[in-house]
RNA sequence: GGGCGGUUGGCGCAACGGUAGCGCACUUGACUUACAUUCAAGGGGCUAUAGGUUCGAAUCCUAUACCGCCCA
């Protein structure tokens, strides 16, 4: 683009300059791949998003780290691949596309499985990349033309690969078992799918009469064992009563008979270990078919398991169930069931009770634990190389402590639930002979039964768990299993960013996933982002209604700005943060404050043609400032580095408003008035300035791209098509310099304390005022010198003296700063009173300081036993402030004589 | 029940064993030729509580309280 300086006024407008460069590097297909085989490697895989959902404070901030290292790696001129793409999220989409139809007053059962398929696609196509054209907004700079679908052609081939092998080797088993059932959405969930809460409700007990064969008189009044249970509608489903076998007030009724109520089935009273002699009464009935504990006692004592409850939790019609319940949902049964019971006398007591309830993570139902033929993975194997990877560090979470979140879990794994009763997505590849009855699976729908060579083969109903396929994430999007050079170049990934809810979810999976299948683990690092929370401190939920649209944010405050406080939120820092609207403003600003500091760079470099550096004929203020530069950039690789990215932000913000706005740039202006041809000034600016955008551009990439494009530019800074390819800048060892940071540093201090002085008198800054500064120590008195101008300009101190002692001038405010005493006679304008009690306000701080250094000093172990340079500096600094002291003191008391 | 995180000026957060900083808010002054989305100056904190380690603790250890997250 063309060369040209700023000429508009007021402040940036983010919206104008993000769409302008947005469309600039799609059209220019900057995003696309490379696979460039001789150079470094760094990428990284998206969480693929749901095709259902909109980003959120979440994806943003997950979005704005990757590109930060992205752009970053990329100037750093490594081959960069960011995989991007989308998740087909069975339950979800179902979900959705099935709310649809049910406005249109259809469901999915009428329509048939193919038509709802249909269906789903339709969505798909319609709104299932959404989400990434608002990823787009946010500058992130994924590699576009590789976008992946978990349904893409290429990505099922891999699912069915990755199946059959575990099939074949008899990691996957069909298992029937109480699994978790959502009774809304009709399918099983994986144990990570639920959702435990905690909710008030009752505890009911019950009597069980023992029959009359026991000695009992079969009914409520006579001898009865009473259980407790939360959930009296799943008793028709009872099959014993177990007690502890080491309770004392049971030992009789063991081996004995009781009667189920309302039903007048018999139940054998068991001893079992499980049962806790604390809770309830101690005596717990045995539902093996509607408790995942009552499953694993009822397969010790082989014990039956009568389904009462169907997949819609309404009891059934069997002969279990009296004819009166069936066809009950759970909830009004059991309301009708504790209603016979009590007024049959089987109600012994109903007590509140805080029980914890599972939910369906989708649709918040309550879960049915429900007795059912599942595909389950075995995982004991697979999981034993995803935890050494971990154990031994060739995976590394950051932060750290995630890594115990992932080993709890992975040491203590269970065998993964990978069915599901929906119809959208990946059908599981397994194949039943209707005549032989083989079961097989296959990668391609099978024309015969591989072992009878009939044609009357069935495929299973059900479709794999989402988290099935992401699992294969970073390799399937590459190719596999095809050996690809896209696997070959960029597997394993470098990093991994993510939220911490799905660590067990999805990365675990995905480690193990990428052992087995592309041989290796597919990560090395593994991001925890934390999670952005409403301002007061609450979870963000689109139903709750007080969830932040970030896109509504960049509207407001433009992307750059909500990406830099993406940057200062960073994986370091707390686990969760709080959303507040006024960071984004703060954001703003610094980013109309980058504006117009590029406006003054770009008015005072016209027709400036880039040179370098002459180091040798700096002012004290460029040494400062390239010093200043090298310290930020050095900072800045060791900060990405680390992903400190807090950090990094920090020290941008900190050098760019703080130093090279408030103080380089207002030098920079005195210094060009009067400069000759050697001057240095311009050079500075540029060096500095132009490094700076490159510098930023990972994390502000459009205000960066915008400015480093109008700034005039070298030869070899002109072969870059955009700011994003040039070299990310690094520190100059050449420029360091000590010296010219504490004179300046010092300088900065004279300045302030004179015009504090001016402010408690009410100097105006406009004004010249006369100044003398007095300073014995001649160092520093050399420091105050070699500054002057800037000293003099910068607090308006016209004529400024300097010397080493003076006859202290009548009527004079004053301040001291390290050795030195500031003094402005100001006549008639000084307020003795006022004097007094600055310089009092001052000595007292001064006398703190010396206590405290004194009481550090005076305790003989300190010497004895701290090392020698922190001997050596408190003594310093109890030398500077007595000094300070008497200088105080000596105007106090001239101050008495006025 | 187990694990983890947090508690620092009015608010949100830094400070990674050596005299507690930043932003917002607040007070005062200024439309100074890049910027009032700005500039200048200022006030405000015995770092949740109780012990301990150390020459020295916001920082390390142990309890307690409260807030929150994850797993069962």
């Amino acid at each position: 683009m063309s060369q040209a300086s700023i000429t508009t006024v007021g402040p940036y407008n983010p919206s104008e300059v993000e769409a302008k460069w947005t469309d600039f590097w799609f059209a220019q297909g900057l995003f696309n791949l490379d696979v460039a085989p001789d150079k470094p490697v760094f990428s990284c895989a998206l969480p693929p998003p749901n095709i259902t959902g909109n980003l959120h404070m979440g994806h943003a901030l997950n979005g704005t780290l990757q590109d930060i290292l992205v752009r970053w790696k990329r100037m750093q001129g490594y081959n960069v691949h960011w995989q991007p793409g989308t998740d087909h999220a069975g339950i979800s989409t179902q979900m959705v596309v099935e709310r649809e139809l049910k406005k249109q007053g259809l469901n999915r059962h009428e329509l048939g499985r193919e038509k709802f398929l249909e269906r789903c696609w339709q969505w798909r196509k319609e709104y299932g990349d959404n989400i990434l054209a608002q990823y787009k907004r946010l500058g992130v700079s994924f590699t576009w033309d590789r976008m992946a679908f978990t349904m893409d052609p290429g990505y099922v081939k891999a699912i069915y690969r990755a199946f059959v092998i575990l099939f074949k080797e008899g990691y996957i088993y069909r298992g029937n078992r109480v699994c978790n059932w959502c009774p809304r959405c009709l399918t099983s969930l994986s144990d990570l799918e639920v959702e435990h809460e905690e909710e008030k409700g009752q505890l009911y007990l019950i009597r069980y009469p023992l029959s009359k064969e026991s000695g009992g008189t079969g009914s409520p009044q006579g001898t009865s064992l009473t259980v407790a249970t939360t959930r009296p509608e799943s008793m028709f489903g009872d099959v014993a009563v177990a007690v502890n076998p080491a309770d004392p007030r049971y030992q009789s009724f063991i081996g004995k008979t009781v009667l189920l109520p309302l039903s007048g089935r018999p139940l054998p009273v068991i001893a079992d270990e499980y049962v806790d002699r604390e809770f309830g009464t101690g005596a717990l009935k045995i539902t093996p078919a509607h408790d995942a504990n009552d499953w694993e006692i009822g397969q010790r004592h082989k014990l039956p398991s009568p389904v009462v409850l169907d997949a819609h939790a309404k009891l059934m019609q069997n002969e279990y169930v009296p004819e009166r319940f069936q066809g009950q949902e759970r909830f009004a049964a059991r309301k009708n069931i504790v209603f016979e019971l009590s007024e049959t006398d089987y109600l012994a007591e109903v007590k509140d009770y805080t029980l914890g309830l599972g939910y369906c993570e989708r649709c918040h139902t309550v879960i049915e634990p429900y007795l059912s033929d599942q595909w389950y993975l075995r995982m004991e194997e697979l999981a034993k190389p995803a935890i050494t990877a971990v154990e031994e560090e060739r995976i590394v979470f950051i932060p750290g402590r995630y890594a115990t979140t992932y080993l709890d879990w992975m040491k203590n794994i269970r065998d993964w639930n990978i069915s599901r009763q929906l119809w959208w997505g990946h059908r599981i590849p397994v194949w039943t002979c209707r005549d032989c009855q083989a079961v097989e699976a296959f990668e391609q729908t099978p024309l015969k039964c591989p072992q009878c060579g009939c044609q009357a083969m069935e495929q299973d109903p059900d479709v794999l768990d989402t988290w099935f396929s992401s699992a294969l994430w970073p390799f399937a999007t590459l190719g596999w299993p095809d050996a690809t050079p896209e696997l070959r170049t960029f597997y394993p990934t470098t990093v991994l960013s993510t939220a911490r809810e799905i660590i067990n979810l999805w990365v675990a999976r995905m480690i193990f996933s990428g052992i087995k299948f592309a041989g290796t683990i597919p990560f090395k690092h593994v991001l925890i982002h934390p999670v952005i929370q409403t301002a007061d401190g609450k979870r963000m939920s689109k139903s709750k209604g007080n969830a932040i649209d970030p896109l509504d944010m960049i509207g407001k405050y433009g992307a750059d700005a909500n990406r830099f406080w993406f940057a200062t939120i960073g994986v370091k820092g707390d686990q969760d943060v709080r959303f507040r609207e006024d960071r984004l403003e703060e954001y703003k600003r610094f980013a109309n404050k980058l504006w117009n500091a590029g406006k003054l760079v770009l008015d005072k470099l016209q027709d400036y043609k880039p040179r370098p550096v002459d180091k040798d004929k700096l002012s004290l203020a460029g040494r400062w400032i390239l010093h200043r530069y090298s310290l930020l950039l050095t900072g800045l690789n060791d900060e990405l580095r680390d992903y400190d990215f807090s950090e990094a932000a920090g020290a941008l913000y900190e050098f760019i408003w703080d130093y090279f706005c408030d103080w380089y740039l207002e030098i920079a202006k005195l210094e060009l008035a009067n400069e000759g041809e050697d001057g240095q000034t311009r050079n500075v600016l540029y060096y500095v300035f132009e490094g700076l955008m490159r510098a930023l551009h990972p994390i502000m990439p459009f205000i960066t791209e915008e400015l480093w494009d109008k700034l005039p530019r070298s030869e070899y800074l002109l072969e870059f098509e955009s700011i994003m390819f040039a070299p990310y800048p690094r520190g100059d060892e050449r420029f360091v310099d000590a010296k010219a940071e504490s004179e300046m540093t010092f300088l900065i201090r004279i300045i302030r304390a004179t015009r504090n002085i001016r402010q408690t008198f009410n100097v105006d800054l406009r004004t010249q005022a006369q100044t003398i500064m007095q300073c014995a120590d001649e160092s520093e008195r050399k420091a105050l010198e070699s500054g002057r101008g800037y000293v003099g300009e910068l607090s308006r101190s016209q004529p400024l003296t300097i010397v080493a002692e003076t006859a202290v001038p009548a009527m004079a405010a004053s301040a001291c700063v390290s050795l030195t005493t500031i003094y402005l006679p100001l006549g008639k304008l000084i307020d003795v009173g006022k004097t007094r009690s600055k310089l009092i306000q001052q000595r007292d701080a001064v006398e703190k300081d010396i206590a405290k250094v004194k009481q550090t000093l005076d305790n003989p172990d300190f010497r004895k036993r701290a090392p020698e340079d922190k001997v050596a500096a408190q003594e310093a600094a109890l030398q500077l402030s007595k000094t300070q002291l008497q200088g105080i003191d000596s105007q106090l008391k001239l101050l008495e004589g006025t």
